[in-house]
DNA sequence: GCCGTTTTCGGCCCGACTGTTTTCAGTCG
């Protein structure tokens, strides 16, 4: 079985829980915490990258020990500190720690006092009334957890794709900018950081009637419970699950409070470090040296403090930000008005919603310059995929189409499938008529690692294909993403000069943003599309910035910041067979 | 367990809210 960085992360994870339940230094927890949230975030396959024998790379907070582990835990899937905790404490109690209320010191109470071991026995045990009777718990703390258990066993920590929690978190914000003395309202947290998928939503407001917007916030409409309401903080769950923090702060600390709770913690902490060596103390209201404030109107004021120019939120991941803002090396992040176009559609020829000039008109009035229709192949039937009559029909189409656009191209392409040993799900006569070829997995997704791989690089190897389209084949919170050695991937991509796809739907962002940052560290170009199925999809190409910002592109490493004249060549390269 | 433009040892980010407390621990973000 290989392992993989998620495998690893999960190690560490687990060793972090065991080791807080234990009751073991607070610091030692928090760098297998680190450690796993390093792993899990980069985008080389570490176990890969350590079988030829070679050392492990330098990876911020990981010492000798920690390399020692991740070298143990690639070698052999586990590692014997993760057994010998297992031993002393049971695995299942960590499950007890995603129920919101318990923490370290209560599971641990829970299970030296009351025998707790498993959720089972907190049922029990809470039905049995006997946890109300420990030191510490109380009636109150008993019906929390009561109503948590209740509510489908541990945890409701399900994560809300990005585009989702938008349309909560837009028309939240829109109610709260109108209670009394309310200057900003902002999304800060994951959202504004733009990941893939929020926990939940930090809002941030600066005013001066802190009492009217908190009585705002508990009272929407679409509020189900309060959880916690303090004068400066409060908290509720939505209707929706979605559960939603709101802090309120005075307008001058507004620049500090917007970077405290953008985060991330990682980034946070990092900043907050620069700070205590300079002698700064930095917390949500500001910047202190002593008891003198000395920034926090703004964010830039922040980072100036701390001798950091403007970082932008999508980068604020403690992977490398700070290092790269100290050296003057911050990438200048692309923007939604860099695309000059959109390589990859769908028509109602397959299984999109409009025809194609409804598609061209859509992305014309958006400020693109050109689109590509690619339908899906003829393999795809539910998808009513086109066969090599109806494709070549379509092409015929497009030219009659484009002769009558002015300002404005339509490319002629096609989301093709590669098949399980990596053939076109298309002939070459008909591929070598189009101005790009968008091949994609759609079958097999459970093939091994070495198959997958090979079946997607036999197909990069095709002369006349362009862009792999969403490269993990994954769909967020559905489906795990396809065993493709990426490394490899970038590689061949490079060396046979074609693309790789960010594709923009919500809920697939494919590439991820490690990917997308190694992608463009080799120097693979990367094309950002919308995978519109209709007129409006176009909207989703701003959450595929996101995802691009998040990988550190600038509008130089994306396939179609650029204009068509500079886009030809560049595709000619694998065009015209 | 990590790390070093004060440090190879002694630090390690900081504050709000809740519940069970007579002054604070635990949890959370």
């Amino acid at each position: 079985m290989p392992v993989h960085n998620a495998d690893i992360a999960a190690v560490f994870e687990q060793i972090a829980d065991l080791l807080e339940i234990s009751g073991d230094n607070p610091f030692r927890i928090r760098a297998y915490r680190n450690a796993a949230r390093v792993i899990g975030g980069l985008g080389l396959d570490v176990a890969a990258a350590l079988g030829g024998g070679r050392g492990v790379p330098k990876l911020p907070g990981i010492g000798a020990d920690l390399a020692g582990k991740l070298r143990e835990i690639a070698d052999t899937g586990s590692c014997k500190l993760l057994g010998e905790l297992q031993r002393r404490v049971p695995a299942a109690i960590t499950e007890l720690l995603k129920i919101p209320g318990l923490g370290p010191k209560r599971v641990k109470q829970l299970h030296d006092a009351l025998d707790v071991a498993t959720v089972n026995d907190l049922r029990a045990a809470v039905r049995e009334g006997r946890v109300r009777k420990l030191k510490g718990f109380g009636d109150k703390t008993e019906g929390r957890i009561r109503q948590a258990l209740a509510h489908g066993g541990a945890g409701g920590g399900e994560r809300m794709p990005l585009a989702v929690a938008a349309q909560y978190a837009e028309s939240l914000a829109g109610h709260l900018a109108k209670a009394r003395g309310v200057e900003t309202v902002t999304v800060a947290g994951s959202y504004r950081r733009m990941r893939e998928t929020v926990g939940d939503l930090d809002i941030l407001v600066a005013g001066r009637d802190g009492g009217a917007v908190i009585e705002r916030f508990c009272g929407y409409d679409e509020v189900k419970e309060v959880l916690a309401r303090g004068n400066t903080r409060a908290a509720v769950v939505l209707k929706s699950g979605l559960q939603v923090d709101l802090r309120l702060v005075a307008p001058d600390s507004y620049g500090a409070a917007l970077h405290y709770f953008t985060g991330s913690k990682a980034h946070n902490i990092a900043v907050r470090k620069l700070g205590q060596a300079k002698g700064l103390k930095i917390n949500e209201y500001g910047v202190f040296r002593g008891a003198k404030r000395v920034a926090g109107d703004t964010e830039e004021s922040v980072f100036a403090a701390v001798g950091l120019p403007y970082i932008a939120p999508e980068l604020r991941e403690g992977s490398g930000e700070l290092d790269a803002g100290r050296r003057g090396k911050l990438p200048e992040l692309i923007e939604l008005a860099d695309l000059k176009g959109d390589l990859h559609a769908h028509t109602k020829a397959s299984d999109g919603h409009n025809s194609i000039r409804e598609m061209a008109e859509a992305a014309r009035g958006r400020g693109l310059a050109y689109l590509a229709i690619t339908d899906h192949s003829q393999r795809l039937k539910i998808a009513h995929g086109l066969d090599s009559r109806r494709l070549g029909a379509q092409l015929d189409e497009i030219d009659r189409i484009n002769e009558g656009l002015k300002n404005f191209a339509i490319l002629k392409g096609a989301e093709v499938d590669i098949l399980e040993d990596g053939s076109l799900d298309l002939p070459d006569a008909v591929l070598e008529r189009l101005d790009l070829v968008i091949g994609a997995v759609h079958s097999a997704f459970a093939l091994p690692r070495r198959k997958q791989t090979d079946r997607v690089l036999r197909a990069i190897d095709r002369r006349c294909f362009t862009v792999l389209a969403h490269p993990s084949a994954r769909l967020i919170g559905a489906r795990e993403p396809i065993d493709l050695d990426m490394a490899r991937v970038i590689r061949a991509a490079r060396a046979r000069g074609c693309f790789l796809e960010l594709n923009a739907h919500p809920e697939r962002l494919d590439l991820n943003d490690a990917h997308c940052r190694m992608a463009a560290e080799e120097g693979v170009l990367i094309a950002l599309n919308s995978d519109a199925h209709s007129a409006l999809d176009f909207d989703n190409l701003r959450f595929g910035i996101g995802q691009a910002r998040r990988g550190w592109l600038e509008a130089k490493d994306v396939l179609n910041a650029r204009t068509l004249a500079q886009l030809k060549p560049l595709l000619a390269r694998t065009m015209g067979g």
